[in-house]
DNA sequence: GGGCTCATGTAAGTGGTTACATGATTAT
DNA sequence: ATAATCATGTAACCACTTACATGAGCCC
């Protein structure tokens, strides 16, 4: 079937009940969205492209004079999405870092410079990782549940991590420029 | 003088001296890769138009019948430089993990497959931690020094952290369903 | 009336990969 | 001899973003 991963995506929030384009991409962007973002350029486009496909089925829900449009999952774009998850192979991954590669070259900056991107990168993720923090059920039986509840606390220590690490260098290097002096 | 990214991870290894555009990739390839990837088809024609820019400069090193040309930083490349990595606004941060993204709909799997689908994706994190530790030097005094073994640190330490991440939810997922039985 | 949210879409552009074509030099 | 490495490049393609256009419904 070879679809693109954010048609998957599109499956997979298909999965929890009719949706819109509009729908899937306010869902993206309060889940998927810190590991596997997508756009409406990307969604309405696909959305067609999977109904052509079968795996997803649209209905008009015109409202007066306003268009909508939901879909949902069929039997098909269901049995794809599940051995879409259930498949081996090699699975895409991709970082693009500039915070790192700036790191990476800043041999040729001055310490307060090499302190100050540091600090910048941190605040970056601790940003991150507060916003995701911030939809984390505090009280029990809130809304996530199960996986996507999982993944959003990878993200939050996922975060939390580089910002730590970025916390150890800066004052690393701070005590080192402060022992010469 | 709006870079792409990828133009200053050419400005940033032309710093270390005389370098053919074959040669940025194979250093890319060791180094900045697994936070910034390039390939030839970006390298390329980038260093022709670095070199239109001034920022860099090309010299013809034909040895026989086969074509070089190796290229070098230029005062105002290096400027370029510096200053993009002293200056400040938000750092380009992106990542596509699709273990993740099939994990964040793994609730439509089996136990079973949600365990395989945590030992692939750590076992790929195991796969680069490894690599890039292999590159890391053992003995005191060896290649890389400063700021690029501080990143292959932060990769070696990236990737095991998301390893380990792994394997303790594995743990949970078969003790949850071992208790169960 | 004005601003926000809901809602759909597309065109242009960006940034990047893949695959290919070509050929010299070097090591086995 | 032949395989690996050195070396340069491009064309086609892909995934994705940005910016824009359009307009209805809802709340103050």
């Amino acid at each position: 079937m070879d679809l693109s991963k954010t048609a998957y995506v599109i499956l997979g929030m298909l999965r929890l009940g009719r949706r819109t384009g509009y729908d899937i991409k306010a869902l993206v962007d309060v889940s998927t969205r810190f590991f596997w973002a997508a756009s409406y350029g990307q969604i309405y486009p696909e959305l067609k492209r999977l109904e052509d496909l079968g795996l997803v089925e649209g209905e008009a829900q015109a409202q007066g004079g306003r268009q909508r449009r939901a879909y949902s999952l069929t039997a098909a774009g269901e049995h794809e999405l599940r051995s879409w998850i259930a498949s081996g192979g090699p699975l895409h991954f991709e970082l693009r870092h500039e915070g790192m590669l700036r790191f990476f070259f800043a041999d040729a900056a001055t310490v307060d410079e090499q302190v100050g991107l540091l600090r910048t990168i941190r605040a970056q993720h601790e940003g991150v990782r507060d916003q995701l923090r911030s939809m984390h059920p505090e009280s029990e039986a809130e809304k996530p549940h199960g996986f996507p509840l999982r993944t959003l606390e990878f993200g939050i220590a996922y975060n939390d991590f580089i910002a730590s690490w970025c916390e150890g260098l800066e004052a690393e290097l701070t005590q080192a420029t402060a022992a010469r002096s």
